[in-house]
DNA sequence: CGTCCAGGTCTAC
DNA sequence: GGTAGACCTGGACGC
């Protein structure tokens, strides 16, 4: 019997959430143990009930300001329900406040649209989860991105009941314990991570060991860690550039820095009409945003994508 | 078949 | 502090 679960959609300050369009706020929606079904305008995500099995569940619209929640599969116990629930919040960042950047956006021609809901970035629920995807989508095509973050979680991660015998599908991610007892030689031949694959060992095993406290990045709030220090930490993880750092924050709802790549950079070209534009220009444009200069730049890149 | 480069980072000057 | 070169991988190109 598939339990159905409702949520209310509102933000943390009272303001509008665009579900459809937090489901499509950046390429990890697509990555496993994530999947968008467009006809169905939902998103199937697996994931971790643990001590449990993981679950898959799929979030869609259900109008009146309401998520509807289905997990197919074996009746939810209560307790499982509400933290499956919680995670689902988490996943959504319906605990995020974004009246301070709304009445920014407001006032900006660019941008005075997405005050209807837009700029919920989806986040995993760990930020290993996180930090191991954007590693992953380093200095590589998306196919690869998908074919190492895939086999991760496919050979890796824990399924969820009814989950097929092959493939990522119905698998949650793996846990930091898993992917350090993996060997160098799972990163090398089966996600042909190259260079990455040593990178992706020590922060897991850091992580597993108690050394490196990554979901203390994602609990801490902006007093206690400004973005200045939180950026440093992430500079010092092993495969983490100025890209990957600004990424991470993002997923962290930490919009300061503007994420500048081979991707962004021609992108906002092409919207403001030039073959090319100089990062300082970029950043002088997005300046008046402050703390959430790195999200008014991507939803200025992004929003032609609902 | 060789070169380039994709949602970069690291090391060595 | 700023800047080359190397780096796994595998598609996309040019020859």
């Amino acid at each position: 019997m598939p339990t159905t679960l409702e949520l209310p959609l509102v933000g943390a300050g009272g303001e509008p959430v665009d579900l459809w369009r937090t489901l499509n706020s950046h390429g990890f929606v697509d990555v496993p143990p994530m999947r968008v079904l467009p006809e169905e305008r939902a998103l199937e995500v697996t994931l971790p009930l643990a001590p449990a099995s993981p679950r898959t569940v799929r979030i869609r619209d259900a109008g009146s300001a309401r998520a509807i929640v289905t997990v197919p599969g074996p009746a939810l116990p209560a307790g499982q329900r509400e933290r499956l629930l919680v995670t689902v919040r988490h996943v959504l960042r319906l605990d995020a406040d974004l009246t301070g950047f709304y009445a920014l956006a407001a006032s900006d021609p660019d941008l005075a649209w997405a005050t209807e809901g837009a700029g919920r970035m989806v986040r995993s629920p760990t930020v290993f989860e996180d930090v191991v995807k954007t590693i992953c989508t380093t200095n590589c095509a998306w196919s690869a991105t998908e074919r190492m973050v895939g086999a991760l979680v496919e050979h890796l991660g824990d399924p969820a009941p009814g989950a097929p015998e092959a493939g990522p599908a119905g698998r949650a991610f793996p846990t930091a314990r898993a992917v350090a007892a993996a060997g160098e030689d799972f990163f090398r031949d089966v996600a042909r991570a190259g260079y990455r694959g040593p990178y992706l060992i020590a922060i897991a095993r850091a992580v597993a060991e108690g050394e490196l406290d990554l979901e203390a990045l994602g609990s801490a709030s902006p007093e206690q860690l400004p973005d200045e220090e939180l950026a440093a930490t992430l500079l010092a993880l092993p495969g983490v550039g100025p890209y990957a750092a600004a990424h991470i924050m993002m997923t962290l709802g930490r919009y300061s820095r503007l994420i500048l790549d081979s991707w962004t950079r021609p992108t906002y070209a092409k919207l403001v009409g030039r073959r090319s534009v100089p990062d300082r220009s970029i950043l002088r444009r997005f300046r008046r945003y402050g703390p959430y200069a790195g999200l008014a730049f991507w939803l200025v890149l992004t929003r032609d994508w609902v």
